[in-house]
RNA sequence: AGAGCAGCCCGGGCAGCCGCGGCGGGGAACGGGAAACCGUCCGCCCGUCGAGGAAAGUCCGGACACCGUAGAGCAGGGUGCUGGAUAACGUCCAGCGGGGGAAACCCUAGGGAAAGUGCCACAGAAAUGACACAGCCGCGGCCGGCAACGGACGUUGGCAACGGUGAAAUGGUGCGGCAAGAGCGCACCGGCGCCACGGUGACGUGGCGGCCAGGUAAACCCCACCCGGUGCAAGGCCCAGAAGGGGGCGUCUGAGGGUUGCUCGCCCGAAGCUCCCGGGUUGGCCGCAGGAGGCGUGCGGCAACGCAGGCCCCAGAUGGAUGGCUGCCCACGACAGAAUCCGGCUUACAGGGCUGCUACUGCG
RNA sequence: UGCCCCGUGGUGUAACGGCAGCACGACUGACUCUGGAUCAGUUAGUCGAGGUUCGAAUCCUUGCGGGGCAG
């Protein structure tokens, strides 16, 4: 899990990212992502570590509550082991799509991750350091 | 041991590291204060707790909350053998009747069809005020024949056994009886009514009478009992924000509204109400987890369950917490994720364990 | 989370409890040099499982699937 000052927790934020923010994509799934509000900026660099907030979503479409909870915790836990390596002061947010479960089935949580850093990588918010850490 | 039946229980375990949510404590920061200390907050540390037997479907029943009162009648909905259990139920327990099985045992919405109405396709003479198609018997004359008898015809005579139809045709089998027949008579069975006995009761057993009564109420309906409505997005509090314009009716001779669909009744309303257009609201806290609560003991009861006293505290999120990695063991892990709570029902489910019972076979 | 509604061939729709029809489509054949149009024929359905009834698309119970409303 991710620590919750870092999640998105207000439908205001999912709707800036949607609408105001830029999105890249593979097959299984999509990241819209988009620079942190001023506001919160500031309140981010006052408190003195400055990192990307995050959210998920995945539909009904993926399955039951069972396997939606699993997809979510995959993608929740891949993104807890990259967060070091990721640029700060965007907020992020994924967007399971159908194939993403049958991933989950064979994969786990190896193939995921490899999904999000491809992803990470189409919308450059991979910082030069974290080449350096992979 | 193999086969079957019923009931109950479990639903991967252990260890390590990283990570998440609640609660408690520590610590840090900030604010207030002269101080003690108080409050707020956290990204750090410690402790502790952290999905299910179905959390599911939302099919029933409650708790709880609100609705200017929840009252009456009609309408509407539900339940339907008997007795009990329960907060309540369409649930559960014990029985009764019916059906199935060799048995253990299982299934059963199972009140009323002599209150009324409807329906019973096709076939069949006829489908419910059943009354007759083919036919059987009697009688009458005619024809054939020596006769017995046969044939066709007539009949304001008798009959309903036999034939074919159908899911179903005024009970079934046998004997007697008769011109032919028929509960016409008799025996047994089935159904109905009355009486006696047993049982709280559903009902059972026995006796007597007599043959009158098709099915369907998960068709309308009748009878008995039950049901106010809306649902935690209920509802309460705090903060913030907002913009008004036009029309209609009325100010005690009362507009308008609420009350379940309608009617009545009741209530609110001594001044506003209502319609149209436009504008604002997607913040926080409470409700929210100590309850018809679990576990074991004793007593009462066949049981469901009740009573008494003991121990325990066992998720509480709000973009929504249980995950990842490693090692070992095994039966190699199914169905599946809390969102106000509880009691049931139903449906899904890898596999495993325990107890009791039944009939047969093998072994001792 | 709560409440409400719907389910008939591939699609759109009918059917007092009594043989499941109709239109479009698809396929085959005829007509034509070929296609279209036309004509003839064929295919294929009551969402699943139980129950009531002589008989169920219809009535009852239960499951499955789809849709809508409420901040």
């Amino acid at each position: 899990m991710v620590r919750r000052r870092s999640r998105l927790s207000r439908s205001q934020d999912f709707q800036r990212v949607y609408r105001a923010g830029r999105s890249v994509a593979n097959r299984y799934m999509v990241l819209y992502f988009f620079p942190q509000a001023a506001d919160q900026a500031q309140k981010e660099t006052s408190a003195g570590a400055q990192t990307a907030r995050v959210g998920f979503s995945v539909s009904k479409r993926l399955g039951s509550s069972v396997t939606r909870n699993k997809v979510k915790r995959l993608l929740r836990e891949s993104f807890r082991s990259l967060e070091g390596v990721i640029k700060p002061g965007f907020d992020l947010v994924f967007i399971a799509r159908t194939d993403l479960g049958p991933l989950v089935e064979e994969r786990g949580l190896e193939g995921v991750r490899g999904k999000m850093v491809e992803v990470l990588r189409k919308g450059s918010l991979w910082s030069e350091e974290g080449d350096g850490r992979l």
